[in-house]
DNA sequence: ATAATTAATAATGTCGACATTCGGATGGAG
DNA sequence: CTCCATCCGAATGTCGACATTATTAATTAT
């Protein structure tokens, strides 16, 4: 890897900010495998700026969970146990419930056709596993950023980040996405009569099932997405 | 303020890890007003250390929300709208609700007379608003603590600080600290039953209670806790 | 007198260098 | 041959200096 970043102060970002959501991304992107080591001197010298911004950007990544830094042994990708997967998973799926159910309510009526359209999307992308991950987590990402909380949506964005390779993983069978995508059917037509008990419901349910199958493939040692 | 720190490599915290912490006590303990701003000099020359670790330490802080760091305008004691106040409680509730029901099942038995006593602490500091809301952080943190997931009590824990302020103001009346008592009489003796479902609903309800409390004083222009 | 413009001050952003600690290679004792 | 102590290279921790931007003060035009 070896690119330069705009070293021009613009206004919309500092440095380590951009460095951090380039850091984010590779590691979300699987471009890192869990539990790798982030020396500072070969991110240092890969984005063209100094230690002390790199410093600054693992912090910020830190705060999203992506990377874990041990005092005095440096940065690493964040390697979860299966627990801890879990744990995630089940939190994820308590504040996506809570999102979902917030969300019937502070939905805009402008917002139903881009809900609409997103679940079409869905369903059109269902025979290709990467689309359909993607379009899964369009779909997500509109939901909880429409809820009326900024801190709960990213909470579960950021919950959903540490845990996108399960989830992708789990996303690959076509019984899964058939799985996946009866349960957005039910959560978009609650929104939509505005039955936000039953939102709240398939919301956390479609975590669960993600949860469930990805941690029945890590049982059963299925290949990791990683390509370390 | 004119504390100096420990500038020997020790090996339990680097530096701007304990700065972190200094720095996160001092808000908490309303010792910085919300909106103050934090310069990175005057903490640097305060706690006898470089700009960096004060740098590092203050992005530290900004991960538990206490402070607020905006590009090229430095950081600032997170100030919080009534509307995010509300928004954090109602968080925090709905994770404590899951924290307590998991403790139910997670809590050892050896675990149960420190919750009893922990329990006779807060009876014994009813009088004195003060101690009553050390006891019952006290008591937070426990049931939090042990309900099998690290990541749930940090979280909540975390919510817990960013609005300390609050809590404290909202049990510094008679007729409150009575009503949040109740409530965890209740949930103490959910949770020595057994009754995960009746512990949740106990642990919402205290934290609900809270801000209820809280929102209402600060719309009747309660006189603030902070001292700046 | 007020408002806009500009200059001075003070803050943050970024960097390179030095200090300290970690991890593995090296070598010797049992 | 294995295990432990030691040492060396490499990585992180910390600092002070310089570059750039925000903020305030001064100045001028209306």
């Amino acid at each position: 890897m070896a690119m330069t970043v705009q070293k021009t102060y613009d206004i919309y970002a500092t440095l380590p900010a951009q460095i951090a959501v380039r850091i984010g991304q590779a590691i979300v992107e699987n471009e890192f495998s869990p539990g790798q080591k982030l020396r500072e001197v070969d991110l240092a010298s890969a984005f063209g700026v100094s230690r002390a911004s790199v410093r600054e950007a693992l912090r910020i990544v830190e705060r999203e969970g992506l990377v874990t830094i041990l005092p005095q042994r440096g940065a690493q990708v964040t390697a979860l146990s299966v627990d801890e997967v879990q744990d995630i998973f089940d939190i994820r799926a308590q504040l996506m419930g809570l999102a979902c159910e917030r969300l019937v309510a502070a939905l805009p009526a402008s917002g139903r056709p881009e809900l609409e359209r997103l679940y079409a999307d869905l369903e059109r992308s269902f025979d290709d596993a990467e689309a359909y991950a993607r379009a899964s987590l369009a779909i997500s990402e509109f939901c909880v950023r429409n809820a009326g909380s900024r801190r709960l949506a990213d909470l579960v964005l950021s919950f959903g980040r540490q845990t996108a390779r399960y989830t992708k993983l789990s996303l690959s069978t076509v019984e899964r996405r058939r799985q996946s995508i009866a349960n957005w059917r039910g959560l978009v037509q609650s929104i939509l009569a505005g039955n936000a008990r039953e939102a709240e419901g398939f919301a956390r349910q479609l975590v669960f099932d993600t949860r469930d199958t990805a941690l029945s493939m890590l049982a059963r040692g299925m290949p990791e997405t990683a390509r370390g």
